[in-house]
DNA sequence: CCATAATTCAAACAAACGTTTGATTACGCC
DNA sequence: GGCGTAATCAAACGTTTGTTTGAATTATGG
């Protein structure tokens, strides 16, 4: 048992490192137990196929980060009417700060990213699975913060919203790589923040819903330097 | 050769059909020559390889939206300061407009967003080669649409819109399938307003330029020395 | 009408893939 | 100590992959 959870997690990790970088299709299950350093057989005998190292990695750090998402909206909510951005903040936050932790956070996000636009359909039903509700719960707490708009283009601007946090969690660095690289994606705070504000000012545009007033509200303080 | 150019575009035609619900790893070249109709080795005959392929294909239509894309943003500059509406529309409509044209427009804009999260270094140094150059002059109109942005903030502010842009265009049927699709696809005119709408909003999030439209100035905007 | 190049085709290639097997080692428990 | 389960291991399984071959077919040009 203690030399199975050790294996397990070797597996995991170098899961984690490998698929953010070439696609769960782009590794083979020999390369994956080589860098784990691993037997090859070992991946069939603990997670049963490859789609099961895939699902159990993707499980392993998405349900701790969407109860934390419904805990902040709660909270937020509790506390009065959330607006757009203690919305955006709660369904951000947690996903960011598990990129800035300090070993596997950063490729884990981007192997959630990458399962989010790859094929398949075992990736398809996890993310139903794991992600419907949150949504659903999301949109509830985004149409009570901007009564004005309607549920289509509601769902249309949390199409966008998400697209943004996809986006920068994937962070391909094609776009960085266009720009000749200014941008510190060790900046957690400041991501944050910057994804929030644009993401509500986007929501809010042609609404009569007030602005945000000041830009507080954030859950993580971002620290100027 | 007339018929290897039926040939070629029958491959083409199918790879795209194929690459973008399935991605290029997804897609063995059976399965490809078989959509298509062709034998198995005319892939080689005509593209060299399957990377050649994916190349071909990814630039038969890239190359005319980008210089769509200039010869907007040309225009819109050649009237003067453009607004960031303009910019973004610039940016943004040649490939929407594609995207709905009648028979293989989504598709390809499918394959390219892709093409865009998928690895692979041939990919990569395509992208670069074929954006790079529309990257950089679109960056220098939304600074000067947008000169109260620091260069890191509208870096930042762009790969959030590029990641709306890709996010929509590929379409994943994953969020209207969380929200049991009220979302027209097809309706290509909403969905560039409310993209534009929605980025331009948040470009300008927390800064002192006017917002858009209300103002009929944009065209005849004062000189700022 | 023939010579010549261009193109298509069925068949096979070696390599890599996910998966399975059966033997072997390590560990907990009576 | 010895039994039984859990885990690891090297080796091989059959399939599929991208790619190549060489002959057959089609179009081209003098």
């Amino acid at each position: 048992m203690t030399q199975s959870a050790d294996t397990k997690d070797l597996i995991l990790d170098a899961a984690e490192l490998l698929f953010s970088e070439n696609g769960v299709e782009g590794v083979s299950l020999r390369a994956l137990t080589s860098k784990a350093g691993v037997n090859l057989a070992s991946v069939h005998y603990h997670f049963g196929s490859k789609e099961g190292v895939a699902l159990a990695a993707f499980c392993r750090r998405v349900r701790p980060i969407n109860e934390e998402r419904l805990e902040l909206l709660d909270k937020a909510e509790s506390e009065g009417a959330a607006d757009v951005e203690s919305v955006l903040t709660a369904l951000y936050a947690p996903a960011l700060r598990l990129a800035g932790s300090p070993v596997h956070g950063r490729r884990f996000m981007r192997m959630c990213a990458r399962f989010y636009t790859e094929p398949g359909a075992y990736l398809e039903s996890a993310f139903t699975q794991e992600f419907a509700h949150v949504i659903t719960r999301f949109e509830g707490a985004l149409h009570r913060a901007l009564p004005d708009l309607s549920r289509l283009e509601l769902r249309r601007r949390m199409h966008f919203g998400i697209g943004v946090m996809v986006h920068t969690l994937l962070d391909s660095n094609r776009t960085r790589q266009w720009t000749d690289d200014a941008c510190d994606p060790s900046d957690i705070g400041g991501t944050l923040d910057a994804m929030v504000s644009f993401v509500a000012a986007g929501f809010r545009a042609g609404t009569a819903t007030p602005a945000a007033g000041t830009a507080g509200g954030a859950g993580i303080k971002a620290d100027r330097t």
